[in-house]
DNA sequence: TTTGCGACCAACAAGATTGTTAAATAAATT
DNA sequence: AATTTATTTAACAATCTTGTTGGTCGCAAA
């Protein structure tokens, strides 16, 4: 029952911060109960990680990286036809944040509570936008001139993706009785919007 | 410079624990960084207001009010042809959440960590669901009839609306890069999304 | 064996934060 | 004016929270 081998409780710790942060925030969480979570003695805990802020960081970083992969998501596959590729992306894009549902409203509110992060988060949107985006936008540009879709601004599309992505599974749990009876289960509901989302998005370029 | 009316301090302190608590949520405020804000001495806070739980309450009562109101906004003029309806809508409940851009993340981070709010909400949800509605799902029904539009939930075409909406306002701040030129200033960056959400609406109806 | 070193814990320290209270002051009521 | 009531203040209390420290335990190298 016990793990005393001495990676064990590192990691027992970063499971339990993550935990934590992820579901209270920065300023919602407590180092004493990130500790008792992991069974360790709240002095282990600033042992290992000198510091809450530190524990923090190391939480933060990697989830922002994660969020940051989502995006890369949502590009889909470039050997596919655009429209093909958009369904898939957005499929993927969707099935990932359901399955992170706490990780879109952490990293919003941890880097709006703390400018000083954003030229990093803007650096590395930055560096997406121009790297990855412009292939995507380029599979447009060439399916709008043959006049199968419409011309539009691929980060604009991008950004209505991830809207009705990540809202959708966000406001899950209050939005659950507004749908009333298609919203029996999650499975059920969230199936539905990945669909309306997916069509939403394609109507959009649609010709 | 001083305000010493009675019923003064009341709405200072309350205009400085609005202020804190939409900035900061409810862990992060601090009753002393709000009576300082308000210009009176901490015990004053907890003569007006027993404790910081009770004054939050107040804030939190109102902003809900204020936040399911504006989904009112969404439901738009009934005398108008549905298709001038969603545009003079969606652009009310855009420019709402632009005005009061703290708003939804901070209704969506205090009722997701309370969960005993759930109840209150889905009511409150439930309600505007079958009373507000229902017109408009007529007006759409009534023109897919008469093949102008297309079929669709009501409920799913409004979440969609706020999704776009909301999180193209809570993200600003972190999303201005990249969108790059286009987003030189808030003004512009902001009427341009608006124009794009109406669009992505309209065409998900659109024949 | 003993020396050293990392893992570990109980107790403590310091400061922040919410909340109380007793007394002073102002305002209103009789 | 006298009495009550409401407002205000300063000081304190209780608790929580983060962080430290001195010392213990086990194990491996010398």
């Amino acid at each position: 029952m016990k793990e005393n081998n001495k990676q064990g409780k590192e990691q027992e710790i970063l499971a339990a911060a993550e935990q934590e942060f992820l579901s209270k925030g920065y300023e919602g969480a407590r180092t004493t109960s990130i500790a008792k979570a992991a069974g360790v003695t709240h002095a282990m805990l600033h042992y290992y990680f000198r510091t809450k802020e530190s524990l923090f960081e190391r939480i933060v970083d990697e989830k922002f990286r994660l969020m940051l992969q989502s995006m890369l998501a949502v590009i889909g596959d470039p050997s596919l036809p655009v429209v093909e590729r958009l369904k898939s992306g957005i499929s993927a894009h969707f099935d990932f944040v359901a399955q992170n549902s706490k990780l879109p409203l952490f990293v919003i509110n941890e880097v709006l509570s703390r400018p000083e992060r954003y030229a990093m988060l803007q650096n590395k949107m930055k560096n997406l936008a121009t790297d990855l985006f412009s292939g995507l936008q380029q599979d447009i540009d060439n399916a709008a001139e043959r006049g199968e879709i419409v011309h539009i601004d691929v980060r604009m599309l991008l950004m209505s993706i991830v809207s009705l992505n990540i809202f959708a599974i966000v406001t899950f749990p209050f939005m659950r009785p507004l749908i009333g009876e298609l919203g029996e289960e999650r499975e059920r509901f969230l199936s539905q919007r990945k669909a309306e989302n997916i069509e939403t998005i394609l109507h959009r370029i649609k010709r």
